[in-house]
RNA sequence: GGGUUGCUAGCUCAGCGGUAGAGCACUCGGCUUUUAACCGAUUGGUCCUGGGUUCGAAUCCCAGGCGACCCA
């Protein structure tokens, strides 16, 4: 299917005789599709404003008669129609170019991207148009555009070649815009908080952070093997030690694992620690984060998900995983004396996949993930849980076998998490050599101990609140997508082409 | 990993064992108020790939590829 191309390639080569460039160097704008529909809304159909305006963007659609023509224009806001007058145009650009009103006609097409200039004016049939005085073809594309009826609607190819999705389905443009505004609110809030950003290390010799399989890659210069980050959590901890108190760090995360609706291989975090501060802290912080970036992008706290309604406005609902797990179930996991015990009640209660499990705290767990988190609709902080589930936090204060811990959950999506941080590098060793253990006995998502990590905490940790929010998902819930690849511009997919030259560890 | 399902023209789709189709887009002709413009004519195919069954396969069977949704 070249000829379309060819013929294309020909109207370039065309305009190229003509004297013109079909890939013109810049082009000024005076206005945009959307200031001008807003400014002219009472324009009355067959009124003409004397005011030149100079506009650029894609067309989108050409209705083209003997000596008048009517495309439609879109740029980055909106679209507007291009009024087209073979007689104006001619008056204005005849001199130079007595056929610009036929090149018009036979050398643009759906999808050049053009710039004109003219003034305002409400047709007869009541569209307002820019009636054109002059014009500059600036790109010539050469292929064509999706049925401007149906659009592009084959998901696979939306997300392989996203930039036609978004030339054609102008929402698709909405999201990364509100995405794009999500982050800059939370950065705004904590940089008027004097929380600093710093960057961490994406390569690292060891990963960790988090119970996650990484991605292994090689450094050739010092002859390493390195890992893809799996968190900024440790990092940013050596940064709290090195005597800052407010960090955080916004940015993309690797883990080996498949793809979902709510799982991509990258994604995008931000975590957060401050000094001196615990858990409640941080759960006061999550909450005034997503009000602050909600508010930003969506003016109001009342929102609607998949047609389910979700109200955001603080302080959201707090139960503790015990609480939580023993309202769905019946079963009180704190009263087990030991894990057969744990394991009869659990599987009485339905809890499929105990029999193996290690302790209470894991089966307390899989019993939450089983009967609990996908009905957390509303905003709700899951509090204080099990030590063997969270190597990284701080024993509760009050609460034997528990860790000072929540997660939040919105719309049934784990979309925080956070710890009043371990601060005890005895204690932190330990947990960290458990989890080598559990990766040395086939543990894909444990990791190796990092011994620079403990040595920092040896030297002197504060008392450190953490929060990790998911943006990814935090972006979905504000964008209504029902899939995190709506809120990645290029989600991850298989090449197209079969590769052979895969490696494959597995026997 | 399992189940369901999709892949046919640039796009959206029909065809389901008997000569590969429609609409839009493209090309040509006509047209100064259209907005899915209209009227007329034309053009356009690795029916995802590879095997098999059959006189004959887009269609049936097997394997594979790339997606989507659901489940553990």
């Amino acid at each position: 299917m070249s000829d379309l191309r060819a013929t294309r390639i020909e109207k370039a080569e065309q305009l190229r005789e003509l004297g013109k460039n079909p890939y013109e160097y810049r082009w000024e704008s005076t206005a945009t599709a959307a200031a001008l529909q807003e400014k002219y809304a009472d324009l009355e159909n067959g009124q003409e404003v004397e005011v030149e305006v100079a506009i650029a963007g894609r067309i989108m659609n050409r209705r083209v008669f003997g000596k008048l023509a009517f495309f439609t224009l879109q740029d980055e806001t909106g679209t507007i129609q291009l009024f087209l007058d073979k007689k104006k145009i001619q008056a204005n650009m005849g001199e130079a170019d007595e056929k610009a009103f036929n090149n018009l006609k036979n050398l643009t097409d759906a999808g050049d991207i053009i710039g004109v200039k003219g003034s305002v004016r409400r047709t007869d049939k009541g569209e307002l148009s820019i009636s054109a005085a002059e014009y500059l073809i600036l790109t010539k594309s050469l292929l064509p555009l999706p049925d401007k009826w149906h659009g592009l609607t084959d998901v696979e190819k939306r997300y392989r070649q996203r930039y036609v999705d978004m030339i054609v389905n102008p929402e698709v443009r909405t999201t990364f815009r509100r995405r794009a505004k999500i982050t800059a609110a939370i950065r705004r809030y904590l940089d008027e908080r004097d929380f600093i950003e710093i960057e961490t290390p994406v390569l690292q010799t060891e990963a960790g952070g988090a119970a996650a399989k990484p991605f292994v890659t090689y450094h050739n210069a010092t002859e390493m093997q390195m890992y893809l980050r799996i968190a900024t959590e440790l990092h940013l901890k050596r940064l709290i030690v090195g005597g800052f108190e407010k960090v955080f760090e916004l940015g993309r995360i690797f883990r080996n694992e498949g793809v979902s609706t709510r799982h991509n291989p990258e994604f995008t975090s931000i975590e957060i620690y401050q000094a001196y501060a615990d858990y409640d802290d941080m759960m006061a912080l999550t909450e005034a984060i997503t009000v602050y970036a909600a508010e930003d992008v969506l003016g109001t706290l009342e929102i609607e998900y998949q047609g389910e309604k979700i109200n955001l406005q603080a302080p959201w609902k707090r139960i503790t995983m015990h609480d939580a797990v023993k309202e769905a179930t019946g079963v009180d996991f704190a009263a087990f004396e030991s894990l057969d015990e744990a394991k009869a009640a659990a599987q009485e209660a339905g809890i499929h996949g105990v029999a193996e499990m290690p302790s209470i705290g894991k089966i307390l767990n899989e019993a939450f993930e089983q009967k609990v988190e996908e009905n957390l609709i509303q905003p709700t902080f899951i509090i204080d849980y099990p030590v063997e589930i969270s190597p990284l936090a701080k024993p509760h204060r009050s609460k034997p076998g528990l860790v000072e811990r929540f997660e939040l959950f919105i719309v049934g999506r784990e979309t925080a998490n956070s710890f009043s941080e371990l601060t005890d590098p005895v204690d932190q060793r330990q947990r960290l050599e458990a989890q080598a253990a559990a990766k040395a006995a086939g543990d894909e998502e444990a990791n190796d101990v990092d011994e620079d990590f403990l040595t920092a905490l040896e030297y002197g940790m504060p008392p450190t609140g953490g929060l990790g929010i998911g943006i990814d998902r935090l972006a979905m819930l504000l964008t209504d997508s029902p899939s995190i690849r709506d809120v990645i511009a290029f989600p991850l997919l298989r090449s197209e082409k079969a590769m052979q030259n895969e490696p494959t560890e597995e026997a």
